[in-house]
RNA sequence: GCCUCGGUAGCUCAAUUGGCAGAGCAGUUGACUCUUAAUCAAUUGGUUUGGGGUUCAAGUCCCCACCGGGGCACCA
């Protein structure tokens, strides 16, 4: 495993202390194990070879058939003189019966003993309950591994998102199986175990799919001692023994364009970048990307690489080309989150008088939000509930009032919805709308001037956007948008037309759309459109790139460009980004292209955003393992 | 960094607007040899995130800190 883990680290602050949260039943816990030993049996065996896994077992079942498993226990019933208790592997789920007669009362006492999330392995015959499940009947067992802290709660699952993220094996731990044939994966769709084993499909097949395509996997430099290839923060770090720092990568661009100066044609990496920035919902501090350059392409076959790639991932993983988000659910089952009870009080709800009248209230919030999202340009519900005459409070109030009902859930609780859980919907249901997005090729092309025209003409009323003088879009922009807020003083005009874009244009590009021919000056790295004066669309290409930006499900998914090969006029961009700090300026790159690079397309794709869109999660967090939070 | 909502038993949540901190689950004990959110009976479990303040009395009101969600800003 580790060697030399005998090397001195130096921390800034002290390693963590780990808090000491004994309770009574970690207490219990320990002393089971404590007990276990007394009796000379080692709970943490060091191998048991189960003859197949859980859902092998099931699959090639015949009745008297001998098998060996081994699993997390999950759930015990208790009988008496026998017991069921059900084990679960990566691959699913096997019930377990034991009986007092067959492993003999001081083994009959110690399995009655085990606690949920230990490991054992059985050794049984398999047999079909009075139930019709199949089962199998244990003629010994070993315990593998004691757990000395309790699970999640079964049923329930875990709530709290930051234990969610901060644990994550607890989350996954929690994850609820899917029902047999609903899934590939063999958890509920949208669930934690879900997610993790569809995104490492997902990073399979574009890696397929780029090798297929003769394209070279490459791994270049993370720690880099001039960060260059987007304009991001860096993290930095400092080496020891060369006395130096270096920043962690906030692209791959420029050593991969270094490859394409050598003679590797087709060539992508998939790795990890870091960008020193705020945290969101779309955005991690270190996160994957995608990147590829393809000798002799432009940004037209770029785009064509794009779209295969999305479509082939999605038909390979998903079997689809239609996404459906559609966790859009009722507020109800959106205030509870969680959905399986809910369904069931919603049906209650219509026969239950009290809730009448609350449930008809929510109906028509719903009903009047959705119509101001309607007519807002899908702004946020909660930001134009905020923001409009309508009295905020007033809705919280009358909704915490209607909510003061208790009700009594099916488990016997008896529940309230208090202010939080109301916010906490209309948050909710912002996230919630239902959306299906179709990949079918060919996706839309559009130039950003028309798309930004098309869009002004029919929401803002400008016949032509870019016939009004620079003055004239300022004032609209700030005015009749109401944009006030994104349009600084001294933003340039095409800052001005780039916010409209930014915050009304982009979330509505839900399905695939490639946008065009941006304003050169907000693609500083790529070359200028190919067009002469004369040329029928000169007027409206004169001063764009070669570049697209693949916009998907609202938000920005790929951009890609016909790469500078120019020296001299990378050379001048890159000065002038640096602003005149030489130490910037990573002088070994501009060397490389001066010993020539072919022209290229090149392409970085969000692979994070990616799997936020094909599976249909909303938040980052959800689809990285272990999001970056502060440490505790 | 700013705005906003939140943090109560291991988990999921209550606490009638300032009046003895409660329930289900799981845990423990007991009953039960085909249960499956098993059931039935009894029972343990709390520095209400931390610190200060107001009050006869604070989970609840005020101030500060910590952590998280959402939004904004930064950033493609």
């Amino acid at each position: 495993m580790l060697l030399g883990f005998q090397s001195q680290f130096v921390f800034d602050s002290p390693p963590p202390v780990f808090m000491d949260d004994t309770n009574s039943l970690i207490e219990q816990r320990k002393a089971k194990l404590a007990a276990l030993r007394a009796k000379g049996i080692d709970p943490f065996k060091n191998k048991f070879t189960p003859t197949e896994t859980c859902r092998h077992a099931r699959e090639q079942y015949t009745e008297g058939r001998e098998v060996a498993l081994a699993g997390r226990i999950t759930a015990h019933r208790d009988m008496g003189k026998s017991m069921f208790l059900d084990i679960r592997d990566q691959s699913g789920r096997m019930q377990i019966y034991a009986q007092k007669n067959v492993l003999g009362d001081e083994q009959f006492a110690i399995f009655q003993h085990l606690d949920l999330a230990d490991f054992i392995g059985v050794k049984g015959t398999m047999f079909t309950t009075k139930t019709n499940e199949i089962s199998v009947k244990i003629t010994s067992f070993v315990i593998l591994a004691k757990a000395l802290r309790p699970p999640p709660a079964k049923w329930h699952g875990l709530e709290d998102t930051e234990i969610r993220y901060r644990q994550r094996y607890l989350d996954l731990m929690a994850s609820k199986a899917a029902a047999p044939g609903t899934s590939t994966t063999g958890f509920e769709k949208g669930s934690p175990g879900d997610v993790l084993l569809l995104r490492s499909e997902i990073i399979r097949e574009i890696r397929n799919f780029m090798h297929a395509r003769g394209f070279v996997e490459v791994e270049t430099p993370m720690m880099q001692a001039i960060p260059g290839g987007a304009a991001a923060q860096p993290f930095v770090t400092k080496h020891n023994a060369l006395g130096c720092n270096f920043y962690l990568r906030i692209a791959l661009e420029l050593y991969l364009k270094r490859l394409l100066v050598g003679g590797v044609d087709k060539v992508f990496e998939i790795g990890r970048v870091f960008r020193n920035e705020g945290l969101s919902r779309k955005h991690n501090p270190e996160f994957t990307m995608l990147e590829a350059y393809e000798a002799y392409g432009d940004y037209e076959s770029m785009m064509e690489l794009v779209q295969g790639l999305v479509c082939h991932v999605a038909q390979k993983v998903l079997g689809t080309l239609t996404i459906v988000h559609e966790r859009r659910a009722s507020v109800f089952s959106v205030i509870s989150s969680r959905e399986q009870t809910m369904r069931e009080i919603n049906q209650q709800l219509r026969s239950l008088p009290k809730f009448e009248l609350l449930a008809e209230e929510l109906g028509k919030i719903t009903e009047q939000l959705s119509e101001i999202c309607h007519s807002h340009n899908q702004q946020p519900a909660w930001e134009i509930a905020k923001a409009s005459n309508t009295p905020w409070d007033a809705y919280v109030g009358k909704f915490c009032e209607g909510m003061k009902c208790k009700e009594t859930r099916p488990d016997g609780i008896e529940e309230k919805f208090n202010k939080a859980h109301v916010v906490k919907a209309f948050e909710w249901i912002d996230l919630c709308q239902k959306k299906e997005i179709n990949l079918t090729p060919p996706w839309r092309r559009v130039k950003y001037k028309d798309l930004v025209r098309e869009w002004c003409s029919d929401k803002a009323e400008v016949d032509d956007w870019f016939a009004l003088s620079p003055q004239e879009r300022r004032n609209i922009a700030v005015g009749h948008l109401g944009l006030g807020g994104d349009i600084a003083k001294d933003f340039e005009d095409f800052e001005v037309t780039n916010a409209v874009f930014g915050k009304y244009i982009e979330p509505t590009l839900i399905q695939p759309t490639f946008v065009t021919h941006l304003p050169k000056e907000l693609v500083p790295l790529a070359k200028l459109t190919n067009v002469k004066p004369g040329d029928s669309d000169y007027e409206d290409l004169k001063d764009t790139v070669e570049v697209f930006e693949c916009c998907i499900n609202g938000q920005e998914i790929a951009p890609a460009y016909t790469e500078q090969n120019d020296p001299i006029a990378q050379r001048e961009r890159l000065e002038h980004q640096a602003g005149g700090e030489q130490q910037k300026l990573d002088e070994d790159f501009l060397v490389a292209l001066e010993h020539g690079m072919p022209p290229a397309g090149g392409m970085g794709m969000g692979i994070d955003r990616l799997c936020m869109m094909l599976l249909g999660q909303e938040s980052i967090r959800d689809v990285i393992l272990f999001p970056q939070l502060k440490p505790k």
